[in-house]
DNA sequence: GTTAAATATTTTACCCGCTGAAATAAATAT
DNA sequence: ATATTTATTTCAGCGGGTAAAATATTTAAC
């Protein structure tokens, strides 16, 4: 008798199909099988064959409507399949100075509810923020009618250096402590899978999920905010370097032996264009009315204040120049500018963009797509719900039987 | 009768199987099946099968040897298997300012030939520049018994803006036109497959395949000549960009409105690294003795005059911001500083790591290896010929056919 | 209203590449 | 000479995918 040990390749190879087509369905939504083969350049029997483990999965479910594409006059009517929210929930966790901010979500992405915990220390041990962490989440859920267990998955955004495939933090502003190993803290608090990821890289996933980068296979995300973040997505994957602490964008150096950054070093882009940066030069410049916020340097700049004109400028000109070198060396389809909040005007600027053109290599094909995306206060948190529902997908996946029942 | 039509998706994955294999023996030299099959995590009986259409094309051949690994005291020997240098021939060619290089190799990478052409024009037209290559390749198999119909390949180096997928050069100093079309030309005048590509990525393929990039699957190569060059290899495969035209490194932007440079822009790399860069510096703070060479200056610094060494030490400076700044974005296995002649020894300097080291985000895991290539002066041509045994690899493969003989 | 045509989906038979087990090959130890 | 060990090849079978046929479900035509 054979053996009936499952191949390994096989098994893969299988489960890459049915991702590929539940990631299509997610992307372009209501879609018929018919349509499904066709842009993924396969037979009609192997979406058949895909979209019935995924239905018994609940990932996703037929439903009536119309197809968005070409209506036949005639003959069988195309069955839209479209993500099933319903099945599982995933909570999206944005780790911030003051504050924990919890997004419960469908599987669709939808919002089940939205939760924040205040924090009274902008650091803590690592224990203790998992306790914090479980305690936001039980939160979360009792404003709704689920509880903790009935979450698939947790996603965790946290500025810093992670190594999110390991649940790794080599340093994170929020912490007290430095390489901090998360999955085993997360195994004794957790009861479910849970993943620690960089901010900036989670609203790349988000970008890529719900935003600006559907369909896009190679484009970077810069977050604005407190600081600057980079999200760098290859080949339509999270490219995060070899110890998992790449797209440093923030601390790349702009000037030689420059500001001084909040990370010790000089010449960093983010000691010229984060708020704190912005606020300390406004300070320096005008010591008797320092500036609370980014927005009090935009209204003195629209009052015609012609230090804080010149201190949004630089920092445009610097963030121009950055940008610039990540086209020069990525060439990426498009560099989308996410920002929260809307006091980032200064870094959208036509100046900056002239300068951003100006320092990209010439060629005479067009530039990159600059695309701006103001997201609501939800973007870090989004960001984290999206890479937890496709971490879930994946798990989901994995543990769909081999043979059809 | 069922069709007998190739499913591509199988084809694909055959073909697949073929070059993992090839480019394992390629990589790790003589190798036994057993071996193969282990270091592929795949079967002896697949190992059997692709090394057989491989033998069949020519493409590799059984040598008698010892094995490298453990050798068994008892038991059937392994049978070595090792690159067929003798089937196949491909020249690389060096389009520099002066000169076109050729070099002519076998499939292992050996040398057959080396020839040098002179250009008395450091540009011209496309069609000229076809013609010329056609000419030195002439010349080149002149030198052996071998003709231009015995070439299975010609891969051709050059600085500048190039689409490699397309045979594309947006821009290239040693051309009078932009945007220039090589498939055609190559068609025209070419009697075998040729490839273009920038000069910086063909040493990223050499240091893969013959150098210090041998089994690293993420590393950066930069060549340091007239200008600054970049190759970015990530998950093993050369990294190019959306258009082509990424990994520009020398004009990555290093001081905002800074020195001016060759392309026209101000504050690049280039312009304070390049040859000259340094030498229209000393120019300028020597008027009477203008140096010739770079190793003229390092002559001068060694010497002890305070003008030479603090041009080189700015160089230095500069060079080290630029590649922290790399290290930062990527998290790479490794950069590699690659280098055909012996005058940038001021941009490995104890300095330079100290300043690259300084600029790195500080994590808890040792820095990428930074390692000093110090290649002949084929180092270019070289690197065309890697990249074209790649290419005609991939050609050859498939065109095995599908079923056994 | 019935039938024909059109189109979507499912079923079925089979192809292809890979695998494990068995067979074979080629050496050494006894 | 025979047993043992190890490498390679052969071979039957598995799993995923496909083309073609079958089936399902609609509209158009009469």
């Amino acid at each position: 008798m054979l053996s009936n040990k499952d191949s390994p390749v096989s098994l893969d190879q299988r489960n890459a199909t049915r991702l590929r087509v539940l990631e299509h369905i997610r992307t372009r939504g209501a879609t018929s099988r018919i349509d499904i083969a066709t842009a993924l350049n396969t037979s009609p029997a192997t979406v058949t064959a895909a979209t019935a483990d995924l239905i018994s999965a609940g990932l996703i479910k037929e439903v009536v409507g119309e197809s968005k594409s070409k209506s036949a006059k005639r003959g069988r009517p195309r069955v839209l399949l479209q993500l099933d929210g319903s099945s599982y929930f995933v909570a999206g966790l944005k780790i911030a100075r003051q504050v924990i901010s919890v997004l419960l979500v469908d599987f669709e992405g939808k919002e089940v509810t939205l939760h924040t915990h205040s924090l009274n220390k902008t650091s803590m041990s690592p224990r203790d923020l998992v306790k914090t962490i479980y305690t936001a989440l039980e939160e979360a859920c009792s404003r709704t009618e689920m509880t903790i267990g009935d979450l698939s998955g947790v996603s965790i955004g946290i500025a810093g250096l992670v190594d999110a495939k390991r649940n790794f933090v080599h340093w994170s502003s929020s912490l007290t402590e430095r390489n901090v190993d998360f999955s085993r803290l997360f195994k004794e608090y957790i009861p479910c899978p849970a993943f620690i990821e960089n901010d900036a890289n989670l609203v790349a996933k988000a970008e890529q999920l719900f935003g600006l980068g559907i369909g896009l296979r190679n484009f970077l995300v810069v977050t604005i905010e407190h600081g600057v973040g980079l999200g760098i997505v290859l080949d339509g994957k999270l490219y995060r370097g070899e110890r998992g602490c790449g797209a440093e964008f923030g601390h790349a150096k702009v000037q030689l032996d420059g500001a001084l950054c909040q990370c010790g070093q000089r010449g960093c882009l983010e000691a010229y264009v984060g708020d704190y940066a912005l606020i300390r030069e406004m300070t320096v410049a005008t010591q008797d009315r320092k500036p609370e916020t980014v927005s009090d340097i935009h209204e003195r700049a629209n009052s015609g204040e012609q230090m804080a004109i010149s201190v949004l400028n630089r920092a445009g000109q610097m963030f121009g120049l950055g940008i610039s070198n990540l086209i020069n060396l990525f060439d990426p389809e498009c560099i989308i500018l996410s920002g929260a909040q809307m006091s980032f005007e200064h870094l959208c600027s036509d100046e900056v963009m002239d300068r951003i053109q100006s320092g990209v290599a010439n060629v005479d094909a067009p530039l990159p797509d600059i695309k701006v995306h103001h997201w609501g206060d939800l973007m870090w948190a989004k960001g984290a719900a999206a890479y937890g529902i496709e971490q879930v997908s994946i798990l989901k996946v994995k543990e769909l039987p081999t043979n059809a029942a």
